[in-house]
DNA sequence: TTGAAAGCGCTACCAC
DNA sequence: GTGGTAGCGCTTTCAA
């Protein structure tokens, strides 16, 4: 059983309390106490217990709060779904999520949207939003008034953001590149379809997928490329309109979101058998279309994971007294096809 | 704040330890004022605090017993990971883990480390084990006298483990299966390298293998199979004479230990380049031989997780007073390429 | 500047 | 059978 306060306060012939503010840099301790007291915990190998702590910290709940861009996006489901189960284990532990949701990608909207969760009284935001100016702007600001902010799923440069939990956009789209050069050996005649050409990690994906296209030296020509806006009708519209002008497309690579509209205009052309179709991420609309063959494969980066991490990583930093920053969590690149998507 | 064993004892008119002793069908309440007491703490709607009990049960602390046939076997390396992740963050609950490793699969070697674990003190075991008549009959024995066992990366069928914390066997065979279709269009001359005709696991991923195969009516001939039993040396002498004898070779599924005896064979013959290569599961070895293109892809089973939930359900398991029997908790089976294995 | 004590929720133990 | 109480390790508050 290892070291308490108690046993440093016996031997350093003071009080728990005194070890506290100690151990908590609190001001009102005379130097030399101060200094005695740190050295007998060190040698005596202090470590905070958990449970201690944990159950002390119930007299000052943590309530965290949760941004996510969601409304209309099906991708964030399970993002929310890690939320819940960290709030699920946590709640014992005192912890408190709010959720705000939003649909887009408004920088106005989505200030407003953090100011209202900040204004309900949480001392902590897990956010996913867009690395802009006004944005970091913004919670550089809150994280100066001392509300610590991890970036989930997108990460924020330039801020003072504890860290960030989410995918490696490069290695996603190379590892789709890396699949697709396994089972193409002939030409390929490639249509990208990406979500915006605004959002990093939709271009990272694409920069890593053409790196590694390159890189193993298969052959090929982009056709096209546009943009599917997260709108799967848009995305149907478009595709229809490019595969009927370039019948020589034998592959489309989905970057973002619009999978199922991109995927609906190739099976009513019938031209399913003709066309390797890679995609990224795991909606339910994506898995069945995996499951049905229509899709190869697709990339997921363990969404859930995401949001459950990064509620735990901010419980931890609360715990450990605001001390230790929590490093970034990069989920896993996660290849799925039709016998291991469930 | 939710309903406290104090609340309920206030509303009921009774004392806590009376409380206490209704929620644990302890014996010595009067059977009215038991009813009386369930009936306030359902009515209330109480959910135990972790942190409480949590903070209480370390006057209790649980020893949990780890058995692996580990000794020789890489793969077990990132099992172990996952126990002394578990056994960290739960210290500070009173949690301590005592692992035995053995070498092979002897039924006898492997009843008597386990007693060891028992005689050690430990009050629950996480074990890797062979599923024979024998180990069932002993660990039954255990499992009566009180001794919870979760079954970790292999199942004990017919016994009274709480739950198999591991893989999917089939799973991953078809899964390697699924990958190889739609990766190779020619004729598959194949060759299978299994560790043991005798282990469940390693037979039911190659029959997954197969009938994937088969369902996706890839055209293949079996060439040869034979065992590699764990043994790099063995496994590259074997596939030396093998593929001498079968030029016509295309495919090696390995389904077990071997891989890289098998894949030394291949590359001194430099044939690497003619052959498709599949593996199973993720050691240093192995990673490497992917990372060099030489393995094409290897399917992965999580193994830490595997560690890391075994633990931790034992732990939830005895804080929820033995009353909730976990639900078995297969990993998932992941597909490694070059491009994601790192 | 420091000590003492209460209390977080639960369990265990002793006394009646 | 039941009540009362101490204590797990920590934080916080009040008193000195």
């Amino acid at each position: 059983m290892s070291v308490t306060i108690k046993q440093i306060a016996v031997v350093a012939g003071v009080s728990r309390g005194t070890v506290d503010r100690v151990l908590h840099n609190r001001p009102g301790v005379k130097p030399e106490i101060a200094l005695h007291v740190r050295k007998i915990a060190d040698d005596l190998g202090y470590e905070p217990n958990r449970a201690g702590k944990i159950l002390a910290a119930r007299k000052q709940p943590l309530k965290i709060g949760c941004f996510l861009p969601s409304i209309g996006n099906a991708f964030f489901d399970d993002v929310i779904a890690g939320f819940q189960q960290a709030e699920n284990e946590l709640s014992d532990f005192g912890v408190t999520l709010v959720l705000q949701e939003v649909e887009g990608y408004d920088a106005g909207v989505h200030i407003r949207a953090i100011r209202k969760l900040v204004e309900a009284g949480c001392q902590a935001l897990c956010v996913s939003t867009i690395d802009t100016k006004e944005i970091r702007a913004f919670l550089n600001q809150l994280i100066d008034s001392g509300i610590p902010v991890i970036a989930v799923n997108t990460d924020l440069t330039k801020t003072g953001r504890l860290c960030y939990v989410g995918c490696d956009y490069l290695q996603a789209g190379s590892t789709a590149a890396g699949l697709l050069a396994l089972m193409a050996s002939d030409q390929l005649n490639l249509l990208i379809v990406t979500g915006s050409l605004k959002m990093k990690g939709h271009n990272d994906r694409i920069r890593g997928f053409s790196r590694t296209l390159r890189e193993k030296k298969v052959p090929y020509k982009l056709v096209d490329v546009f943009e599917a806006l997260d709108n799967d009708e848009y995305a149907y519209q478009m595709a229809l309109g490019t595969l009927r002008a370039h019948p020589e497309i034998n592959c489309i690579y989905i970057a973002a979101a619009g999978v199922a509209g991109v995927c609906r205009a190739v099976t009513e052309l019938e031209r399913q058998n003709q066309i390797y179709i890679l995609s990224h991420d795991e909606i339910e609309s994506t898995r069945q279309l995996v499951q049905d063959g229509v899709i190869d494969f697709t990339i997921g980066q363990e969404p859930k994971d995401q949001g459950y991490c990064s509620v735990q990583m901010m419980f931890d930093y609360y715990m450990s007294g605001k001390q230790v920053a929590p490093c970034n969590h990069i989920t896993n690149t996660v290849i799925k096809i039709r016998e291991n998507i469930n």
